[in-house]
Formats: structure tokens, sequence, C-alpha cells
DNA sequence: ATGGCTGGTAGAACCAGA
């Protein structure tokens, strides 16, 4: 049985719930999971994935920021979820297939803008969050996949610039490390660099700022999915939608699916 | 020329994103 999972950082739900439906329509992921949904569980626009065929989800919202969703076509229960900050944020819920495959989906903070924790709080917020999910992901079993708005760019050709992007936080070496860390604690393979590897450009977040982002072309690869071993062995295919940083009223990413055959 | 924009919320000379 074939198997896409999506994910999209939509920031905000709602305004943008135009081009959650396109995607919706033309793309049709079994499962969609979404980051910055940035809406109250109790104003979460259930009927209109309904309207669709997603039946199922399990969300965790907050009141103005962050929150996440997964919304499903086939049956999913929620599995757990985690404040890996202690702080209340809504930045995780994880989910449970009827064969069994885990979908975690995280939105990893930003960080703020400057990366010194000494003078920055956020920064080290994020490397604090990255390495307890790193303690987390170690226990997982092998039929997960993980996905979302993970805020930092590994590779050189992640970014449109490394040098320049070297002392900007997503591109740190010490972000980079922290990631790295993560990865290796499940052996989770990077599906996004197994199907277009290194040194090819992919990028899925581009700055509102841009006059013409697609112009410019100051992209960074933000969002991920990463599947435990024995699921990638499973994937079949990966697609980036860049097309959808022009839909009308786009987000700043954009989504990304994942083909399995399970 | 990495902030030139954006949404949510309040009703900002706001906050947060990244």
């Amino acid at each position: 049985m074939s198997l896409t999972i999506a994910t999209w950082n939509i920031n905000s739900v709602r305004f943008r719930i135009d081009i959650v439906e396109r995607l919706l329509m033309h793309h049709a992921p079994d499962v969609l999971c979404l980051q910055e949904t940035k809406v109250m569980d109790d104003a979460f626009p259930h009927a209109i994935f309904a309207d669709h065929g997603y039946h199922y989800s399990v969300i965790n919202g907050q009141r103005m920021h962050h929150g996440v969703a997964t919304l499903s076509k086939i049956p999913l229960i929620e599995d757990n979820r985690h404040d890996w900050q202690d702080n209340g944020e809504a930045r995780h819920v994880g989910a449970r297939l009827p064969n069994g495959l885990r979908i975690e989906n995280v939105y990893v903070p930003a960080g703020g803008d400057t990366p010194d924790a000494t003078v920055n709080p956020k920064f080290g917020q994020k490397l604090a969050f990255v390495e307890r999910m790193t303690r987390w992901s170690e226990s997982l079993s092998d039929d997960t996949v993980i996905v979302g708005d993970f805020n930092i760019a590994p590779l050189e050709c992640d970014v449109w610039n490394h040098k320049a992007l070297l002392d900007v936080v997503s591109h740190t070496p010490v972000e980079v490390a922290a990631l790295a860390a993560l990865q290796q604690s499940h052996d989770w393979v990077d599906l996004g660099r197994h199907f277009v590897p290194p040194p090819e450009r992919l990028f899925t977040w581009w700055s509102y700022r841009a006059a013409d982002w697609r112009l410019s072309d100051r992209g960074r690869r933000l969002d991920h999915i990463w599947a435990s071993p024995a699921a990638a062995r499973a994937a079949t295919a990966f697609e980036v939608l860049e097309d959808a940083r022009d839909w009308g009223k786009p987000s700043d990413h954009v989504p990304q699916i994942a083909t399995f055959d399970l």
C-alpha cells in the first residue's frame, strides 16, 4: 500500500485555508502535518478538512503562536505529545497509524536573532529543545517518521550562501552539530537528501522580505522529513512543492511530500 | 541589501517569525 506524508509550516491555518485546500485537492497526501497553525483547538477548521476526506486528526494548538496539527484520510490515533521546553508552547504532536507507523510532527523554536545564548535566551532554548528531542529520539521504535519545521539548515547546499549564513541563526555550526547529534541518535535518514543528494540546491523557505523570492532565491532548507531505517527502506519518492511559494497569500515555507510503499 | 514582510491580537512607538 502506498502512503504519502506531507509537512508544511502554514503560518496560520485559518488565514491560509485556501491554499491548504489547494494542496488537499491537487496533491491529496494521506497525512498532512502542519506547523504554526496559530489557532486554539476549539477554533481549528476541522469541517474544511472533513470536506476533503480528512476525517482524522491530532492537534496541539495554542493562542496566537506556534501550534501543530496532523490531519489524515486514514485512521489516526494520538500517541503522545511533548513540551521539550516545559513552557507550555505547542510544538509537537505524535500519532500512530493502523499499521503501527508513528508520525511525529515537530516545530523547533526559531531561536531569536543572535546566535549567543548569553545575550539571547531563545537561542539557548532552541539548543536545549533539540538536545531533549535527542534523548527522546533514542528510545523510539524503528517504524517512525519525524517531520516538521526544524528551523535548522544543516548542509552548505541547504542555504543560498553558506559563508554568509554561518553566523545567522538556522545555519550556525552549533545548531548544525545539535541537529547532527539528533540525527545520529536514531540513525534517522534525511529523505530530502536521500532523494536529492548534495550538492544540489534544495530549499523549503524563502523570506517574505525579498522583492522577488524566485529571482533572488535566498532560500534555506528548514523543513525536513526524516525516517527511521526500516521506514526509510520503504520510501519511494520525495518532492518539494516549490511552486507553492507563489500560491495566493503564500506561506514563507513550502510543502514537501514523501511517498512510502508499506 | 538579513530585513525591505507577515499574521494575530489589541487597539502598539506590539510580538514573533528566521
